[in-house]
DNA sequence: CGTTTGACTACGC
DNA sequence: CGCGTAGCCAAAC
């Protein structure tokens, strides 16, 4: 900006997006930031790398009236750690959502985000929205009986 | 109007 | 794997 002067339109798509992150799982700013596509004119190839920060801006914003369509808790950082500062009244909020979702932290406060990632949200619906295809958090389950690397030449 | 700051990340030690 | 640093950009000071 790709000046965003108004910033609402970016927020809004944020926000429709958080809101396909179902119960028990967790997206990260950077997700987001990957399905939102480059506005015309904007030829910045890593604008998806600066949305994140953005996004961050969305959940504020969203955060202070605490909108309930929009579950904003179920946003982490890329570290799979809550990013309000830790000893913040938000960030207690944000924890116990997410613990009444089921979703578990670790001795450190992190989230595997391999267990709980969202993996996006559907065809469909991106395309319906013009967006782009989120990246998979979740890696696919190749319990060892997936053997892909088997060529059948 | 220059500085600082931030719900971010990537990268180097 | 943890911590510090460097980019980045808009907003708040």
């Amino acid at each position: 900006m790709v000046t965003l002067p108004d910033p609402a339109p970016y927020f809004r798509t944020v926000w429709e997006i958080v809101k396909q992150v179902p119960y028990g799982q967790v997206t990260t700013f950077k997700q987001i930031a990957e399905m939102i596509p480059t506005p015309k004119g904007v030829e910045r190839d890593d604008y998806a790398k600066l949305g994140a920060r953005w996004v961050g801006d969305a959940m504020n914003a969203v955060s202070i009236p605490d909108e309930p369509s929009v579950p904003w808790h179920r946003v982490i950082n890329s570290k799979g750690t809550i990013s309000l500062p830790p000893d913040s009244k938000g960030a207690a909020l944000q924890r116990a959502r997410l613990r009444e979702e089921q979703v578990e932290f670790d001795a450190k406060e992190r989230i595997d985000l391999n267990q709980f990632g969202w993996n996006g949200a559907d065809l469909e619906w991106v395309t319906a929205n013009g967006l782009i295809p989120a990246k998979p958090l979740r890696k696919p389950a190749d319990d060892a009986d997936t053997p892909q690397q088997m060529s059948l030449f």
